[in-house]
DNA sequence: TTGCGTAATGTTTTT
DNA sequence: CATTACGCAA
């Protein structure tokens, strides 16, 4: 394969530079991974170093695939040489490195790692066993406290040394104490595996020697979120050749609060002496408009090397911007936006991104009520909710009763007599004779000791008679060789794995249990579990084996499973990162959500919630559109105060962004909202009272189209600033722009302007003595 | 053992 | 505000 004629001469020059320090900043879409991946097989294909001496350190797992995968695909002429190449997170590294040295570190061989949940549950421990005062410590804030320590490299005993005051030493202990939980777990966390490995080849020359030698070229992509840890980890790999490649871009570093800081970027032409300078600034991704916006918000930091992307994909429409009553009607909108775009190309890609996880469940919501199928990266998706990892545990547990996982799951869901009494005798058996629970339950039952065995033994059979069934089905298979024409297929019973799937729920008395609480969620719960039993009967239809099913929707929790053919995926800004679009959402643009609330008082802070903003946009190929909420439901509303739109959208040159028709108000507009009288924000009426009390209905595009349940109420009450203007809410003519809905008013007599929402031309500002208008 | 009610508590981003 | 945690009564 010609791997340098496809490059430009900037990305051919970094690729060609073999030897020697290369400091590569890359801005967005412009091929930063393309350069890494094309020099690892160039390094190979010259015959520079042979594939197992490389190795490229990526910042998410999911990147590190990508990565091997492309390596792959440029070698395929010499098909393994791909794979030996050593690419990883610098945690994964870690782990692999550890693993291999454990000994030397005298660190069990077969460590576990432990994560957040894991986290949480050491320091709430250590908090009460030092019998600190439980309300000083929260569990998260103490674990940050120990996870920044970390990440300096502050010790146990340096904490404790460095106490200034008696909060501080009890701080110390609370460390000290979940260093002791977690050994005697044998467990690591995230921040030991990078500590652990650079003691390791700090403290250890030869084995510091020995992966040195191990590796003549190291890659490291996304330099810019690196912290001290890897930086040195990646400085102590690296041979006196120095033949280290980064790629940054400073405007991209959104993890100073992992402790990544830019330092490194600007400190590299120090730490190498002599090296290489390339800068890539031809972006491939997006259409100008979208790369001059973004440039144009990033321009407001202080702390950045600064540069202009060239587009070399051209013009494009300019960004959009909507915004909505509330969060349920910015989810409607951007479904709708979504549908229309799918429809018009049936293979484009799109995404909605947003800062915070809670946010995704709103658009969750409005997309599964219009039928169009979504990936959620990260966060709480379909596969996540209680009610559906109910199911799948007595299906897994049909399959294997050993399952412990599921098993505890389901032991007592629904309720069914066994307790916590119960089960935390079986628990015990199980560890004294290191045998599953199921077998602890099998051997408790047939004990027959103790009063309180009916449950356990009726829990018994029922899961014997469920594995037994689960074999039948199994068994199976495929479908069986249809001896019915197609016609009678609706009226048949239901393909033999859903209709396990019901049985399962209704024998388990799981539906009974929903549907007696006979409320709106278990409601929804129910209407769930039928989604389940539908999407086990889809795959039937495509063949699919009730285990491959398990095995796919185990596979659909893990949130590095981000898949390119997803049409439509859901997740944060943060895990954007690398990837691109067609077409994307930017929703949220509130401020107090974005930026959010915790950055609002740091101009530092401040800084990179606008450089997320940056990567945000800039993960958009054709169209960019902005979204807010005037009101969302949350905690910010009530410590952020009246709400308004996000800084950025002000940060926009308005020619780069246009108003959506039906948008309450332009981008770059603020407006004061009259909250909704009907609705629980009553509250906010009392803390923001608004000029006049008079309030009318006005119509938009939104409530035109049908307005569903999560807007309509507060439909009714939407208005701006002067709400009490008789003209607001009326609905004209424009000669040229179509029929509007006027939503502001400026101003008085001759010189009174008009805001005016054109159900087709966005929002418009006009003079009304010129504009001619005509009420409908 | 269950289930209900109230109280507390956390409210960013991720390996 | 929304979810969770916990304590108490049945």
């Amino acid at each position: 394969m010609d791997l340098l004629g496809t490059l430009n001469d900037r990305q051919r020059e970094a690729v060609t530079t073999t030897d020697g320090p290369l400091l590569v900043l890359a801005g967005p879409g412009s091929g930063k991974t393309r350069v890494i991946t094309h020099r690892v097989a160039y390094l190979i294909e010259q015959g520079v170093a042979s594939p197992e001496k490389i190795q490229a350190v990526t910042f998410t797992n999911k990147a590190a695939d990508q990565m091997r995968d492309r390596i792959r695909h440029l070698l395929e002429a010499t098909p393994r040489a791909g794979a030996e190449v050593w690419v990883s997170t610098s945690h994964a590294f870690c782990a692999r490195l550890l693993r291999k040295e454990a000994r030397r570190l005298g660190l069990p061989q077969n460590f576990t790692i432990f994560d957040e949940d894991d986290q949480i549950s050491a320091v709430k421990l250590a908090i009460a066993q030092i019998g600190a005062d439980e309300r000083a410590f929260t569990p998260r804030a103490a674990l940050e406290r120990i996870s920044g320590a970390k990440n300096k490299a502050v010790t146990v005993g340096m904490m404790a040394a460095q106490a200034r005051d008696a909060r501080e030493s009890q701080q110390a202990q609370i460390f000290a104490a979940y260093e002791d939980r977690l050994r005697a777990a044998k467990a690591l966390d995230f921040d030991d595996l990078l500590l652990r490995g650079l003691q390791l080849l700090r403290d250890h020359p030869d084995v510091r020697k020995a992966w040195m030698n191990r590796f003549n070229y190291v890659h490291v992509d996304e330099f810019q979120d690196i912290n001290d840890l890897q930086y040195q980890i990646i400085r102590l790999l690296t041979g006196p050749e120095g033949n280290l490649c980064i790629v940054g871009d400073e405007d991209q570093s959104i993890y100073s609060w992992r402790g990544a800081h830019v330092g490194h970027i600007l400190r590299f032409e120090q730490d190498f002496p002599g090296a290489r300078l390339v800068r890539l600034e031809m972006n491939y991704r997006s259409k100008q408009p979208i790369l001059d916006a973004a440039g144009a918000v990033v321009a407001h930091n202080q702390m950045r090397i600064g540069k202009t992307l060239q587009a070399t994909r051209g013009a494009g429409s300019p960004m959009r911007f909507y915004e909505a009553q509330d969060a349920g009607g910015e989810a409607e909108w951007v479904t709708e936006e979504i549908a229309r775009l799918m429809q018009e190309d049936g293979s484009t890609h799109l995404a909605v991104f947003y800062r915070t996880n809670a946010v995704s469940r709103t658009f969750e919501e409005a997309l599964r009520r219009r039928g169009i199928a979504y990936r959620l990266v990260g966060g709480f998706s379909f596969y996540k909710r209680a009610e559906v990892r109910d199911a799948l545990a007595y299906l897994r547990v049909a399959r294997n009763p050993e399952d412990d996982v599921a098993l505890l799951r389901i032991l007592n869901t629904p309720p069914r007599g066994i307790g916590k009494t119960t089960l935390d005798s079986l628990r015990e058996m199980a560890q004294e004779r290191k045998c599953s629970l199921w077998a602890a339950t099998g051997a408790t039952v047939e004990s027959g000791l103790g009063r309180t065995l009916a449950p356990l033994r009726e829990f018994r059979s029922l899961v014997l008679s469920l594995t037994e069934e689960f074999q039948v089905v199994a068994a199976r298979g495929e479908p069986s060789g249809r001896g019915a024409p197609d016609t009678t297929r609706d009226t048949v019973s239901p393909p033999a794995s859903a209709a396990f799937l019901e049985e399962v729920l209704r024998r388990t008395g799981y539906l009974d249990y929903l549907q007696q609480q006979n409320t709106g969620e278990s409601q929804e719960r129910s209407e769930n579990l039928q989604e389940l039993v539908n999407a086990l009967e889809e795959a039937e239809e495509t063949e699919e084996s009730l285990e491959q099913f398990l095995d796919r929707a185990a596979l659909v929790s893990d949130a590095d499973s981000y898949q390119e053919q997803a049409r439509v995926t859901l997740m944060t800004i943060h895990s954007a990162k690398g990837l691109e679009f067609d077409h994307v959402f930017l929703a949220g643009l509130e401020e107090g959500l974005f930026p959010h609330v915790r950055s609002l008082k740091s101009p530092t802070d401040l800084e990179e919630e606008r450089r997320l903003c940056y990567v945000g946009m800039t993960r958009a190929k054709d169209t960019l559109t902005l979204t807010r909420a005037v009101y969302r439901p949350g905690y910010w509303n009530d410590q952020v105060g009246e709400p308004k739109p996000s800084r950025f959208l002000f940060e926009i040159p308005k020619e780069l962004i246009e108003t959506v028709a039906g948008s309450l108000a332009g981008a770059g507009e603020q407006r004061r909202y009259v909250p909704d009288p009907d609705s629980e924000a009553r509250r906010l009426v009392h803390r923001y009272p608004m000029h006049g009390a008079g309030r009318r209905k006005t119509e938009s595009a939104e409530r035109t189209s049908g307005a569903r349940s999560s807007s309509r109420r507060s439909a009714e009450s939407r208005a701006g600033a002067g709400a009490s203007h008789p003209l607001l809410g009326i609905r004209v003519r424009h000669k040229t722009y179509g029929v509007g809905t006027i939503i502001a008013v400026d101003g008085e007599e001759d010189e009174r302007r008009l805001t005016i929402s054109f159900l087709d031309h966005g929002t418009k500002k006009l003079v009304e003595r010129y504009a001619n208008l005509e009420r409908v």
